[in-house]
DNA sequence: AGCGGGAATGCATAGGATTGCAAAAATCCG
DNA sequence: CGGATTTTTGCAATCCTATGCATTCCCGCT
């Protein structure tokens, strides 16, 4: 098997006639080289292909730049857009994501977070995962940061960045009632899930503001299926909800497929559908969903500054809270514009 | 600022009373350590909280055993899907991935690829991407396996594993052939990826062996917006195709959409629809679309099959096709049973 | 008891870069 | 032009682990 020899700065510090320390100064933003070195050692890295080894930068400056992401899935359209935008910013800032798939289980997750840990990333960026304490604790002590996107958390250690799920849950609940529908159900995100426990939250203190009640709440984990199934359920009796607020807009597709083609009602004359993100798909015609809109640039952005700031700065932990708008689509009865 | 004086194995190496080398033989699978100093140095270990670097372990055995993935987009839901399983893949093998967000252009590929191969990444797989022949050059002189997944390359010097997708292309012409279309349309990938090529190659090929042309052939560039914009052009006139295939799934949504709610079509009744790829979405009622499936876990196994073998076992890069079904739903009239 | 051989251990080096420190060179300024 | 700075430069130590080699240990066998 070839082996092939790695050209290093010795090389080229060789070849350009200087030291090493020059080489590696040249590559250095902000060291002090004159420019006729710098020339010569350009030159000379040029000429030998030299580009100097990221790993043996992060070996002797503790920092690998690399940032670890750890996602439950991807299914749901949120996170790879998410993902996308998030990649970017990062790499505007000369950071790099090692991604990690994993399920959000207490067994799977740790394993992941050691994984991360031995490569030393300079910071964890959790998506749609929970963190235990225990876990959180240990990146303390490692000294690496975490900060979750799109899911809260109780403990100050950790830097979170959601949106307003509360003040949305509480949106849609007025959208709906001022569409004058009586028999509001909801087929919640995951309760044991922040945003799945605010969003719920938001909409039933909404409803309640106004005097009323939800016509059921369901949990769906955030399965689709499950959601689907729900969905079945609850809308192939007599007395039916006339609208139906999704924990997200994934399973809000799945709930109109169900409610379109498994049960033969309309959208939104029969039953007015809401979603929560506001994925791309969600403007498709086939679906046109009402929805609230998750922020995911100022989201990503916050996430970003989040993570350079703990990094970099030293920052304390803060918890993020940006509110998202309504987008009102087809799928939902709009309310009478009241002069 | 804090520092975190991080356990090196040399501590744990103190605390057991051995040598720093008997605490490296510990956590390097095969190497020969005897029960008793083994047991000593896991305590030890426990005690402080000692991981191995795996920077540090790169450094010096010359792998990282990172996997840089460089991918154009994730809005259509095929890499997503397939990214998640190739994480999953990877990391039964013991490696991870660094991953990159990249427009398919020449000016940002070669940017991403010198970063990978400044992380010293043992290989890289690129989706939706193309590589230069200089690129492919220049990963080659630094020992570092390339791989492209779903996108195929005449370069013998790249690994590559795609579908079959001139065979898909004409199983989709005899199936709408057979399903008695007399016009029919293709709005093709991208004619510049071999994807594109070949589906449009197949399904035109297809159709000759019958004795057939295609209504009309162009070129979508793989986004769905033109494809929605081409579809309008082409079904508002009078003399309309009936039937279009469409260069894959996440534009065949598009197009059933400008078809249904733009144009006032109905699909299958008035237009067959067929799409490429076979994404989770395709299934979902609202579109009902029949597609040529991508097997994404056989192509995701040879994919992770062609890269472990050319870093551990340095074999030839490989081009691997493999078939995928046609799945037959509701988006196209099917072919009467013949008896 | 003596010997042979495999297993276990430790020593020391390597891997490729950054950086504090001190020496050398260049620059400034009266 | 000489001394005082300032800028460049090189030396050498450091980051943390893997591993070839030499040595020691242990065990079984005659």
């Amino acid at each position: 098997m070839r082996r092939h020899d790695n050209v290093t700065s010795l090389d080229v510090a060789r070849r350009a006639g200087v030291s090493q320390s020059a080489v590696s100064r040249t590559f250095t933003p902000g060291a002090s080289v004159s420019k006729r070195t710098r020339e010569k050692v350009e030159k000379a890295a040029e000429d030998l292909g030299y580009r100097p080894n990221s790993l043996a930068r992060a070996m002797i400056t503790g920092r690998s730049r690399i940032i670890g992401l750890v996602v439950a899935y991807l299914e749901n359209q949120f996170y790879p857009v998410a993902i996308e935008r998030l990649s970017r910013a990062l790499k505007d800032e000369g950071y790099h994501m090692l991604i990690f798939l994993t399920e959000n289980s207490d067994t799977m997750v740790p394993e992941v977070v050691n994984d991360l840990l031995d490569y030393r990333v300079d910071a964890i960026v959790t998506a749609s995962v929970a963190m235990s304490d225990e876990l959180t604790a240990q990146c303390d002590a490692a000294g690496i940061p975490v900060v979750m996107f799109n899911r809260g958390q109780d403990d100050e250690r950790i830097s979170s960045v959601t949106s307003d799920n509360v003040s949305g849950g509480r949106d849609v609940a007025n959208f709906l009632l001022a569409g004058g529908h009586q028999r509001i159900a909801h087929i919640a995100g995951w309760q044991e899930s922040s945003t799945g426990r605010d969003r719920a939250k938001g909409f039933v203190e909404g409803l309640a503001e106004r005097g009323e009640e939800p016509f059921i709440v369901v949990d769906s984990h955030y399965d689709p299926n499950e959601a689907k199934r729900l969905t079945r359920e609850i809308f192939s009796k007599q007395d039916r909800p006339d609208a139906v607020f999704v924990g997200n807009d994934h399973m809000a597709f799945a709930v109109m497929d169900a409610l379109r083609f498994d049960i033969g009602l309309r959208v939104p004359s029969d039953v007015s559908v809401v979603g929560y993100d506001d994925v791309p798909i969600s403007s498709w015609a086939a679906y046109d969903l009402t929805t609230i809109r998750q922020p995911v640039n100022q989201m990503v952005a916050a996430t970003v500054e989040a993570v350079i700031d703990r990094i970099e700065g030293g920052i304390q932990p803060k918890q993020v809270r940006i509110p998202g708008p309504l987008i009102v689509r087809g799928s939902a009865r709009k309310p009478e514009i009241s002069s």
